[in-house]
DNA sequence: GAATTAATTGTATCATTGTAATAATTGTAT
DNA sequence: ATACAATTATTACAATGATACAATTAATTC
């Protein structure tokens, strides 16, 4: 659907560097250099691994990792965009003040559904517990 | 007609938990607290689409599978409509599964925020403590 | 007022997009 | 050569979007 722009990239197949690595460097490469705008969406693994004429899951997974470099964002069913980053001292002073609210928020639902302090203390260690395996985190 | 009330929910594209997912879920939390009573015409697929900037289809979805839980009714041509009681069975099950649901919201947000995991408990028990105090003007 | 037409609402189907599991390929060290 | 690890390809799947459709209600026309 829309501003996919062409995004001219340059695989060097004898370079001895992966697929996917060449492809996140170049798009590092334009984030950086002001070539690719934040909110800018990314052409998709197919239109993008045809045009490279390789497959699209070499896209996906340089797309994957960079999602996870928090350079991107990848949204099954609709796109890839360049992740649109607020200033590091506007997302350090909202850390706080986020985290409390989503606290909160938490706590006020639970509260409406009659939950005891206990339970909403323990059904968060729960889902802490179980988060590495449902969510594959990077770390 | 009708009294579509705006119902606000809030669309995280970056959670990871598919849209209608999440419409699910925030739905389930305002009748588990009643925010949505029974007998409320919720918005129409195209009218809470469009707020949220989403595809219709994917708010059908929601509906189908919360009409499914027996939670509300979708009728062709005339609206959807919060059930008039749900069953004390459907009423605990719903229990348990919004306030695991609404644990893992707030985990994955934090999470996006790198919050580490002793800072995620720490700020339920320090939101908890002050609860009492901070909820009198409320209500 | 009844019949007809338009508008509104949810439904069904398929295309598009990213994901995941796993196999095949390639390079490299032994 | 063989074995191993890394990379890429194959394939099936899940989530979202686009489009055409059916059911109901509202509006229009006579």
């Amino acid at each position: 659907m829309s501003s996919q722009k062409p995004l001219t990239l340059h695989i060097d197949f004898r370079s001895g560097l992966p697929i996917y690595i060449q492809i996140m460097n170049q798009i590092e490469q334009q984030v950086s250099g002001g070539t690719l705008k934040p909110g800018a969406q990314l052409p998709t693994v197919r239109t993008l691994a045809s045009e490279l004429r390789i497959n699209f899951n070499t896209v996906a997974r340089a797309y994957r990792l960079l999602d996870e470099a928090g350079i991107i964002s990848t949204q099954q069913g609709r796109g890839t965009y360049i992740l649109v980053k607020p200033p590091p001292e506007v997302e350090e002073r909202l850390r706080e003040e986020t985290l409390e609210a989503l606290a909160r928020q938490y706590i006020g639902e639970a509260k409406r559904l009659n939950c005891s302090n206990a339970e909403i203390i323990q059904k968060v260690r729960d889902q802490l517990k179980s988060w590495k395996e449902t969510q594959l985190d990077s770390e």
